[in-house]
DNA sequence: GAGTGGTCTAGACCACTCG
DNA sequence: GAGTGGTCTAGACCACTCC
């Protein structure tokens, strides 16, 4: 099967680029069409190079691209592998729910792998967001969002002190934990955006070092006009979607 | 300057990780603290290599990561070069308004450069996404928008025949023609995602291939319920912010 | 033509996984 | 312990930019 793949032939018929750009062509053409499926592992990479007559270092270019694009992954001591394939999710972004709420309506489990939940030194940032005075500390509720064992999204909320004075206190949904204490937001403003992920937070998702993350920034408010939470997430680019419906601009928003 | 940064001394302390990752630390240090700043260029890969002690094929890992996050540019022949400053252009998400419009707005200029403006067979994707019979052609207007000279989107509208039988007309916004013939759609659903952008949109969007895009699906429709318009949009990642207002979900909707 | 980044090689050692 | 990917080296040639 692997012969057509990586066959010595074919290469440097002078029209047609670098050596590892062919090389990669021809990996992505096999998993386009099915010839390496989901799950599937490729050659060690000193036999790809003994098969392609290349040199490891060009091989391991041209999976590398792959790895980037997120069809390959690989792992250290075990393979490379044919990616498997993310069940994309759909969330409406115009309405304020909480994710734990979204998946559960979708019958999904949801588990969160804890990276703080205390009280800290606010950043310049969270002093600005939300409205923090001097010597005000900041409660962070920081999480890896998981649903069936795939993590989806990084969450990082910041609170003022007298909102959440015990962090510790929030087990799965923070808006619950809000809803009780009759501080749950009405209204909120997003800024999306998209970013590389970095190295740690590629590995907190599960992806590779530099994949597509989708940034979503949230300022909450209760009905009263304060800012009751300052949210920064990084979701999965591969795995989510959001949805947004749009209305004509009525004639006053137009100027 | 760059004394501090490429001196052979500091590398290996044995509590530092990789090579490349320590060199790569050092030259994100400079250029967070504005050692380094916007315009600046590297010494030559050469010289780094000499200049810190490693190998030239290390050196170039250390910056192949910079360059993927866009924080450095490379230009064959030239030089390596901290990456120019973007301004954000933030746009409101929830309001169905043209490009064109949306910078008017804003006093910047706006220029396209056209891909295709023509009648082509449809794509399977068109076909669904329109409603298309069979042996319909499609109207394609593919372009990448600029705005004061930056390159901020690559958009690919389709549009069945008979909504644009030339389009050839569109000129700037193609909502403004749509609003000449009365079949402006006054509702959109759009996805966003983000993704890694391919070698070729990359290239046209004046970024390093599989720097983060956003990429937006839009389907607008008329009054009367109709399909007119199927857009896939690629926005930089690092150039664009869209902002939305979410409310609380009423009760019904919450079920 | 001198200098730059882009590609490529052969060979080495390390860190990790897995039977 | 055998096999895998991860890192690193020294040296070469090519393609492009800019003077």
């Amino acid at each position: 099967m692997s012969e057509t793949i990586f066959s010595a032939a074919g290469f440097d018929e002078r029209h047609a680029g670098p050596l590892y750009l062919q090389l990669q062509r021809r990996i992505a053409e096999a998993v386009a069409t099915g010839q390496l499926g989901p799950g599937d592992s490729l050659p060690p990479e000193r036999d790809m190079a003994a098969m392609t007559g290349l040199s490891r270092v060009t091989v391991r270019k041209a999976v590398e691209g792959l790895v980037a694009q997120g069809q390959l992954v690989q792992r250290r001591g075990s393979g490379t592998f044919v990616a498997p394939q993310v069940e994309r999710l759909e969330q409406a972004l115009s309405l304020l729910t909480s994710f734990t709420e979204d998946m559960a309506r979708r019958g999904k489990s949801v588990e969160s792998i804890w990276l703080s939940r205390a009280l800290h030194v606010p950043s310049p940032e969270e002093v600005m967001a939300l409205g923090l005075g001097a010597g005000d500390r900041v409660a962070r509720i920081e999480r890896v969002r998981r649903s069936d064992g795939v993590p989806l999204a990084i969450e990082r909320a910041s609170l003022p002190p007298d909102v959440l004075p015990d962090p510790a206190e929030v087990d799965t949904s923070l808006y619950a934990v809000l809803h009780l204490r009759g501080l749950r937001p009405v209204r909120a403003v997003q800024r999306i955006s998209a970013a590389n992920l970095s190295a740690r937070d590629a590995d907190l998702l599960g992806v590779a070092s530099g994949a597509a993350g989708l940034k979503i920034e949230r300022i909450g408010y209760l009905r009263s006009g304060r800012v009751v939470e300052f949210t920064r997430s990084l979701y999965r680019g591969d795995a989510y979607d959001f949805a947004v419906e749009l209305k004509l601009p009525s004639d006053e928003e137009r100027t």
